[in-house]
DNA sequence: AGCCAGTCTCGGA
DNA sequence: TCCGAGACTGGCT
């Protein structure tokens, strides 16, 4: 666990989203919670030069995906908590454009491991940052929505938005 | 369309 | 170390 772990605010039209800072990354996002979250963590820990870089950074990356688009960049990408293979998984994930979709068989095999379809939707439910990590894009091999940790609703209006139509569940 | 078995990884007992 | 469960797949009924 990391020590000075900062969460900051992210307000975008679809919502308050919450990233939180490591010292040497982005190690998570979450998705607006219902109702009111409390963050004072912000006024009590003075926020270092890099760490607002980094949120302004996020702030640009996480609207331009909302928007349907691609980030022009990303603050570094903490998941250093994350196992060996999630984290291959998360890192191809990385590199689908927006209205791209790959099934997760696919992605198994992006690492070696066509079998390992199955194994691929848990790391992608483990995704610590959605969004900004594409696991969205993901269907099954049908084009099934499959299922989305943030909530299904996000899942078919951020694909929607990239002009991906997807099957019924 | 629905059910079943194969496959792989993770987390808890 | 073993066991159950999962955002999967492909095949069979």
């Amino acid at each position: 666990m990391k020590t000075n772990l900062i969460g900051l605010p992210i307000p975008t039209r679809d919502g308050e989203f919450t990233a939180h800072y490591s010292e040497t990354g982005l190690p998570g996002l979450d998705f607006p919670k219902p109702g009111r979250n409390s963050r004072p963590k912000a006024g009590v820990i003075p926020i270092p030069k890099i760490v607002r870089e980094w949120h302004r950074t996020t702030t640009q990356a996480l609207k331009a995906v909302l928007a349907g688009g691609l980030p022009k960049g990303l603050p570094p990408l903490d998941w250093t908590e994350g196992t060996a293979f999630q984290q291959k998984v998360w890192k191809v994930m990385g590199k689908i454009a927006p209205g791209k979709t790959l099934s997760y068989g696919e992605i198994a095999s992006a690492i070696g491991k066509p079998k390992a379809s199955r194994a691929v939707g848990g790391a992608c439910g483990a995704n610590p940052i959605p969004v900004l990590v594409p696991c969205h894009r993901v269907l099954a091999a049908n084009k099934k929505i499959g299922g989305f940790s943030g909530g299904m609703d996000w899942k078919y209006r951020l694909l929607e938005r990239e002009g991906v139509r997807v099957g019924a569940v």
